[in-house]
DNA sequence: ATGAAAGCGCTAACAG
DNA sequence: CTGTTAGCGCTTTCAT
C-alpha cells in the first residue's frame, strides 16, 4: 500500500504538501496540487484513516446499540441513524444487545476502546445506568432512543409518548365495548414497559372498569414472550375479550400462539399493540397498533449527537414524538380467515 | 484519558509490561501483573484500539454493504453477519447502498480507507466489478452474498439456487392450472434477477406453455417497483391469472397495488415471489414464497472471510444453499379477505 | 507556498 | 521476566 511519503516522493514534494491537498487545508499552488493529484492517482493512494484518527483524536464513527436489528422498529431506527450519519460523513458500527445487559456492556467497552465519536443506544433497561456512567467518564456523548434509564436525566433522549399511545389503544378497545382486557406487560426494568403498563391501568380505571389482576402477564419484549403470554391467556378460566401487548414482537408471538390454538382474531379475542410491524402491515393490514416515527427517532438522535459534538450544547434534551393510532382488522372484525 | 504510560508509571513498570498483561503475551510475574491490573482499575484505563490498529495493521472491523437493511432478507443476513463477527471479536460497519452503484463505490472507498479487515457485500449488480478490482488491489478480502458479479469469479460467494427456487414456484403455479403467468423481473444487471427470469421462462416453456411477452415487466427490486408492476399488469387487455415476482419487495408493492385496486388475491390473481417477508409471514402466512436461509448466508459469509484471512485458503469458493418452497394463501385460495 | 520536527498511543523486535 | 528503541502513517506546529 502506498503511503503519503510515497506520494510525496513521486510528486517531488514533502508529505505535508500532500496532506494539504488531501485535506484542502492551507494554500498549495495549482501546479503543485496538480502534480500531487497525479501522483495520488498513479499510486492508487488511499489515505490511512486509522493514522489520521490517531493524531486527530476522532474517528468519524458512531456506535449504534439496539436490542435486535431484526425487530422492524429497530431496523427502521437503524436506517434513520445510518442515513443521517452518512450525510455528515460518519460511519455506523452496528451492535445487537439482545436485551442482555452483559452483552450491552461488552459492546460499550469495545466501542469506547474503538474511540467511536458518539453513541446511539436503545438501552436494555435501568441496569444500563452503569454503562452510561462509564461512557460519561470516557467523554463519549450518548443519545438514548426509545427508552429512558431510571436515575439518569442528564442524557439526551428521543422517544415517543408511551402513555398517550397506550391510552389511545386502550380507549379504542373500551370504545368497542371490551371490558375484560388482558395486559401483556414488558419487563418492568424497561421504561417503555413501565409507562405502558401504568397507562393501561390508568386508562382502564378511568373508564370505571375494574381490572382483574389475573389478566396481567409480564413477558419479555420478544416473540417468544408473546407466545408464552398467549398460552397463559388461553388457559385462563374466564378469557379476556381483548389483549393489549406492550410491544410489536410480543404481539407477533401472541398472534402466532392464538392461531396455533385455533383462536380467531378479533372474533374471539381482539389484539393490539404498541409499535407497528411495518412490512407486515403493508402486505396485510392486520394489527391495530400505535405507530412510532422510528426513522425520525434515528435521524433526530444523530442530529442531537452532532450538535453535542459541536460542543455548544450543554443541557440535556428530551425529544418526545407523538405516536399514531392505526386501527386495523385485529380489533375491528370483518371475519379474519385463519386456518 | 489515561494512556498506557500512565498505567505503567502508576504500577512502577514500563509500558511494555503493561502491554503484555493487556494482551496476555509474554511472561509477567504474578506480582507485577497484580500491580498493573490494579493501576488499570484505578485509572479506568481503556486501551486505545486506534493506536493498536495502527501498529498491528488490522482493525478487527468487517464492512457490510447491503442494498437496504430495511428489507427483511438483508436484515436477517446482517444479523447473521453480526453474530458470527461478534463471536470472533469483530465489529461490523453497516452500509446501505440502496442499489446505487455510486453509493456503493463511495462506501467501499471509505471502508478501504478505514482499513476494514474484510468485507461482506451484496453487490448492486454487474457494475460492482470495478469496486471489486479496487478492493482486490487494496488487498481487502471480500465475500459476495446473494448476488454474483458478471465477469468476476475469483471471489468467494454465498448464495442460493435461484434457478431451482424459481422453478419450484412456477411449477407450483402451473400445477394449479395457471397458464397466463406474469413475470415481474428485476434489473437484469443483477445476477439473481437474470437467473430468476431465465428459470421462469425455461420452466414455462418446458411445460409447453407459450409465454406472452406482454406479461413480462422489468422493475427495480423495490416496493415502488412492485407497485409500478401492479399498475402495468392491471392495465393489460387480458390479465394474467398469476404473477411471479423476482423478489420480496416487489411482491409487497404488487400486493399493495392490487389491494388498492380492489383486486383480490388469489381469487382474481395469484401471487408468489422469491424471498420471504419474515415477520409478516409469521403474523399472517399469506405470501407463497421460496425462502432462503438468510441468517446462514450471513454466518457462512463471515466464516469464509475468517478462513481467508487466516491465509490458508487460496481458491475462490462458492456456497450455494437450497431455497425452500413455502405455499401459502396468496396462491391457494380459501377466500382472502381484503376490503 | 512549502518543509522539518515532533508526536498521537501503542507494540514488535531485540536486549538484557 | 522486564525494559529500550524504533516506528505504524498521518497531521500539528513552527519555520522559512
Amino acid at each position: 500500500m502506498a503511503r503519503i511519503v510515497d506520494v510525496a516522493e513521486r510528486a517531488g514534494v514533502s508529505p505535508m504538501t500532500v496532506s494539504r491537498v488531501l485535506n484542502g487545508t492551507g494554500r498549495v499552488s495549482p501546479a503543485t496540487r496538480e502534480r500531487v493529484l497525479r501522483a495520488i492517482e498513479e499510486l492508487n493512494y488511499v489515505p490511512n484513516q486509522i493514522a489520521r484518527s490517531l493524531v486527530q483524536g476522532h474517528t468519524n464513527v458512531l456506535g449504534l446499540i439496539i436490542p435486535d436489528i431484526t425487530n422492524p422498529f429497530f431496523t427502521t431506527i437503524a436506517r434513520g441513524v445510518e442515513d443521517a450519519a452518512r450525510k455528515s460523513h460518519y460511519k455506523v458500527l452496528l451492535c445487537n444487545s439482545d436485551e442482555d445487559p452483559k452483552k450491552e456492556r461488552e459492546y460499550i467497552e469495545t466501542l469506547v476502546a474503538s474511540k467511536v465519536d458518539a453513541l446511539v443506544m436503545a438501552p436494555v433497561g435501568d441496569s444500563s445506568k452503569g454503562s452510561l456512567d462509564f461512557l460519561q467518564s470516557n467523554q463519549v456523548p450518548v443519545v438514548l432512543v426509545d427508552r429512558r434509564v431510571e436515575g439518569v436525566d442528564d442524557v439526551d433522549l428521543v422517544t415517543s409518548d408511551s402513555v398517550a399511545g397506550t391510552r389511545a389503544l386502550v380507549e379504542h378497545l373500551l370504545g368497542l365495548g371490551h371490558r375484560r382486557i388482558a395486559l401483556v406487560a414488558g419487563p418492568q426494568t424497561i421504561s417503555t414497559a413501565r409507562d405502558r403498563r401504568r397507562s393501561f391501568l390508568e386508562t382502564v380505571a378511568a373508564a370505571g372498569v375494574e381490572h382483574d389482576p389475573s389478566l396481567e402477564v409480564e413477558v419479555p419484549y420478544t416473540k417468544e414472550g408473546g407466545m408464552m403470554a398467549s398460552r397463559t391467556i388461553l388457559e385462563l378460566p374466564e378469557r379476556p375479550t381483548a389483549v393489549f401487548c406492550s410491544n410489536n414482537a410480543q404481539a407477533v408471538g401472541l398472534v402466532l400462539g392464538f392461531r396455533q390454538a385455533g383462536v380467531r382474531i378479533p372474533d374471539e379475542i381482539a389484539v393490539c399493540c404498541f409499535d407497528d410491524v411495518e412490512l407486515a402491515s403493508m402486505l396485510d393490514p392486520f394489527l391495530t397498533v400505535t405507530q412510532q416515527p422510528a426513522y425520525t427517532f434515528g435521524t433526530i438522535a444523530v442530529q442531537l449527537l452532532l450538535e453535542r459534538m459541536e460542543g455548544n450544547v450543554t443541557i440535556p434534551r428530551r425529544v418526545v414524538l407523538e405516536p399514531t393510532l392505526t386501527i386495523r382488522r385485529s380489533t375491528i372484525g370483518g371475519s379474519t380467515k385463519r386456518r
